[in-house]
Order: C-alpha cells, then sequence, then structure tokens
DNA sequence: ACATATTTAAAACATGCGTTTAATTTAAAC
DNA sequence: GTTTAAATTAAACGCATGTTTTAAATATGT
C-alpha cells in the first residue's frame, strides 16, 4: 500500500470518528504510519485530503445512486419508501472501499455538513447536481401534493435526522443496549431511519 | 451590567453562530469589552462557561415545557402533533433571555449534541430527567403501537432533524429565498418542522 | 481611615496546530 | 554506473489556543 493510501485510510477512520476538525495531521501520520510532512507532499494541505477522503466516497455512491433512482421508472406509482429504499444498494456496495464504509461515508457527510456547511455543499452540488434534481424529482412524484419549497425543507430536515442519528450511533447503540435490551448494528440504523423519513415526508402540510 | 454577564453575553452569541470549539477565549472577551483572563476568573475554565450558558437556557426551558406537558391531561385523546406543540411556548418564552433566544437555544443544543455528545447528554438527564421521561410517556400515550425502543430510536432522529434544521438554518433560509421566493423567519422553520416531525414520528414501523 | 477581600489588568507560559524547509534516502532513466 | 527525479525524514517556523501568574485597582467592611 502506498503511502498516500495509508494516509488516506488512516484520515478517514479518524476523521469519521471525531470530525475533521477534531483530528490532528500528527494523529494522522502517526496512525498510518508515515511521516507528518507527506501529508503536505502528496495532498497539499489538509483541507484537500478531507476532500480526497470524501470523493473517494461520493466518486462511488453518487453514480450507484443515480442508476437506483432511474430503476424507478418501472413502477407506476412512486412512493416516498421506494424513493428512500435507492439509497440501501448504493450505501452498502460502500464496504467495497471499507469495512466499514457505509458508516463512515453517513458520519463524514454529517460533520462536513455541520462544520464547513458551505464548502461542502457547493463541491456536492456542482459536481453530483443532476443526481440531486433526479432525487427532488422523484420525491416530487411521489409527493405532488407538497410544494417545491415544503419538499426543499423537508429533505433537508430528513438529511438533518440521518446524519445526526449516525454521528450520535455509537452513543445510542449503547443506550438501546442498556435501556432496551436491544442489539442494533450501525448498519441497520438506517431500517429504523426510512420508515421515520418517508413518514415525515409524506405527513401532510403545516396547520 | 457585570463582568460575568457580560462575558455570558457574548459567548452565547459567538457560540451560537460558531460552535463552542470554533469560539476562542480571546474572541468573546474581545466581544465583551473584558479582559482575558476574567474568563477563568469567573467561571474557572471555558468548559464551565460553556455550561453557564447552557444552564441559562435550560434552567428556563425545562420547566417550562414540564408545564406544557401537565396540560396535556385535560385531552382525551393525545396526537404526536399535541405532544410536539407542547415545545412551543417554552420556546418563544426564551426571548426573555435574548431577543434570539430561541433560535440560539436550539442552535447551541446542537453544537452541543455533535461536540461533546456524551457529556451534555448526561448533565440533561441528571439535571431534567424528570421532564424528559414526561415526554416519552405522553409520547407513548399518543403511539401505543410503538415499542419503547423504537419510540427511542425515532426521538433522536427528530432530535436530528431539529437541531440540524437550526444549524443549518442560515443557509436554508437564503436557498429558499433565492430558489423559492419564499421568506421564512428563523422562528417559524418549527412550523415546518412540527408537522413533519409528527408524520415520522406517527409512521408504521419498519419492514 | 484603614485593612481586607474582591475584581481587573497585562504579560507570559506551555502546548498543539498546519505548514515549510533543507537534507537524506530511494527509485527511475539513460 | 552515473545522473536525475521522486519520496521520505527530522527539525523548525509562525501562529493561535486555554490557562496561570503577578501586580495594580477597586470595592467592602469595620
Amino acid at each position: 500500500m502506498t503511502t498516500k493510501d495509508k494516509i488516506v485510510n488512516a484520515a478517514e477512520a479518524l476523521f469519521a470518528e471525531h470530525g475533521f476538525e477534531q483530528t490532528s495531521l500528527r494523529q494522522i501520520t502517526s496512525e498510518a504510519g508515515v511521516n507528518l510532512a507527506s501529508v503536505n507532499y502528496h495532498f497539499g494541505s489538509k483541507k484537500a485530503l478531507i476532500q480526497a477522503v470524501m470523493a473517494r466516497y461520493l466518486s462511488r455512491f453518487m453514480p450507484a445512486l443515480a442508476r437506483q433512482l432511474q430503476s424507478l421508472e418501472n413502477y407506476q406509482q412512486v412512493t416516498s419508501r421506494a424513493v428512500f429504499d435507492c439509497f440501501r444498494q448504493p450505501l452498502m456496495a460502500l464496504t467495497d472501499v471499507s469495512r466499514q464504509g457505509p458508516a463512515n461515508f453517513l458520519r463524514l457527510l454529517g460533520f462536513a455538513y455541520s462544520e464547513i456547511q458551505g464548502h461542502l455543499r457547493k463541491y456536492t452540488m456542482t459536481e453530483f447536481g443532476t443526481v440531486i434534481e433526479q432525487l427532488l424529482q422523484w420525491l416530487h412524484r411521489a409527493n405532488p401534493q407538497l410544494s417545491d419549497a415544503e419538499l426543499f425543507w423537508r429533505l433537508h430536515f430528513i438529511l438533518g435526522a440521518t446524519v445526526f442519528a449516525q454521528v450520535s450511533s455509537q452513543a445510542l447503540i449503547e443506550i438501546a443496549a442498556a435501556d432496551f435490551d436491544e442489539q442494533v448494528d450501525p448498519e441497520h440504523i438506517i431500517d429504523k431511519l426510512i420508515p421515520f423519513i418517508a413518514g415525515g415526508l409524506d405527513s401532510s402540510a403545516a396547520g
């Protein structure tokens, strides 16, 4: 494994656990077993390293999601639930990148949004804007009673519930095990999440 | 106004805008017009200052929420919507603390949860555990079909959607204005949120 | 008024950060 | 085998952070 790969792998694990700003280059290079300066040599800066970690996931996830959404064409009636089920396969396929790929990806997304809100949003929209528009279009078809604006707001509520659930997943799983004798894998939180967000999206508008 | 109050006020505004870790004591004392060392003199540490800022809101919000929840006794049938509507008045009453009290409080909650997950949770549960249990009890009465565990998960999804919506509120409001010609006040995001979270909570369980 | 706490003030301290530099080692090309 | 480029290393730089120290100013109590 090259030095560059060692750095990206170590960075991903530490970023997903502690967030971007809370993780230092010294932690990363120490964990990777490489020299501190090699990050700036291979990536130029910490910011560029963050983008490299995110890009590795986004470049796999987004095309896979686009394919899933296109398969919805076969349905006559499209439900919110069907649209959100499109996220399952692309997410689980991220195990190719790393054993904890799906969980890491969602946690990274959460940190990225809460830490450098604007930056990642702009990057995601310019790089994968068509997939996002595709998703919006399908959700609009599943919920024609909702205005574009209402859909926009609810989509971000969904994003919030999702990333928060992942960022807090460790603590929540422990509490669930202690208080309810319920053993939940991180990858199965999405099973609990999808009914919730689909129900929220389909809910009748404000009153 | 005492030095201590100046510090808490400045800290609250800066914490709510940038988060706890991203805000330095030098920013706070500069904004408050007091000496740097006075933070450690009056509060002991930055961590203690953070707790003081949070405590000022929690000590008002939690008892008010408890009163609202108790008023649900008058209802025969309790809906999720009715339970969540109990949050409105206690939240809006936070304007007593500061003009942007409600928005600040929710943003602070969001940062607290994503930054020092465990700490605040433990503090909240030991300090205001009875209110939380009261809330859980009412939601269980509104949704007897959900197990305790399911309710637990969905409550945290709701928390995630709420805090994320507040942390990202500035960006979302701007986008909504640009893309949908929709003018939304920060305090009215909760009007869009409550139908969403009530719908998600009432949704039928996983399949 | 004086003596005693309490509060403010300026400066320095110790630490950790991202980044850069300069030298050395390793690999590739001819 | 020599030369040239690429990669690694150790050390230092400049800066920002939370905290502590020491001294001066202010308020408090008798």
